[in-house]
DNA sequence: TATTGTTATACTCTATAACTATA
DNA sequence: TATAGTTATAGAGTATAACAATA
């Protein structure tokens, strides 16, 4: 994947973006998972989830390809679905000890990834890119992260 | 896609990536493209890929996955493939003029969308990014870009 | 009626393996 | 034997639409 000078910014981030996904998708995989199993499993251990909805809002997927994802892992064991008294709608996803010793795999393995990824760079080089990337998510027209002024009609 | 302190930097190049990646995919849908298409019209119009091999290469996928785009151009009408009479193994890869009009269609699209991308930076801003991101791609592993002094064993 | 999640189905992109034709 | 490309098949991830259960 060459870089030419003034190659569009979109597709250079897609490039890099793809290759650097790919790389951490192996590691993730050598720990036995994968990408959106990763996110799933963050979503749940960082509670900041009630719904599955709320869910699959977190990680930027629908709700029927989260249960695509959740009915794999509750096939493998790691996940336990069970309805809630309370509002027998909802789903209580709950990880099981084999969750647990997945989760504590895959963190491992993603740390050891990002502290590779981040090599050589100053924590004001970092701040930096995630304003940069803060940026380039805006001018793209995404929306829920919209700054004071965003004169963005509905 | 909130963005918290601390979020590794993969996942955070992954998901901006993704949502300027869809928002791309969006415009050059409304120009009666795709994103591989995209890159393979871009691949064949720079002239910088003798072979299928070679345009496979440059854009970051396999033979067979190339073979499979332009089977499906080549039936939407885009491309012609004929054998070389000097070695008739080699196909010959020319768009045709319906797909040059794509082409263009879509060349005015991405335009557009990378101006809105490029929005509010300055060339300082964006060549800092640009090398940020090389180095996020170096240190994800990625060769072929390997700078002067790179100790990685072969 | 509205909400929560599931099922059924399908599409896109990608890959590997086996193959054909040619060199 | 080696190379260029194709065919066949498969798998992952995502999506939409229709549905069931519950509120």
């Amino acid at each position: 994947m060459p870089a030419p000078r003034g190659m569009p910014i979109g597709l250079r981030l897609a490039g890099v973006a793809r290759d650097v996904g790919r790389a951490f998708d192996d590691t993730l995989a050598a720990a036995g998972g994968s990408r959106p199993l990763w996110m799933v499993l963050l979503a749940l251990k960082s509670g900041a989830a009630a719904s599955q909805q709320q869910i699959a809002d977190h990680i930027g997927i629908r709700g029927a390809t989260l249960t695509h994802h959740l009915a794999g892992m509750e096939a493998r064991g790691l996940v336990v679905r069970t309805r809630e008294p309370g509002d027998r709608r909802t789903q209580v996803v709950r990880l099981t000890d084999e969750g647990e010793r997945m989760f504590g795999a895959m963190a491992e393995a993603a740390h050891e990834f990002d502290q590779r990824l981040r090599a050589g760079f100053t924590k004001a080089e970092l701040s930096h890119l995630d304003l940069f990337l803060r940026r380039l998510q805006e001018n793209a027209g995404v929306r829920g992260a919209a700054l004071p002024g965003d004169a963005t009609p509905p």
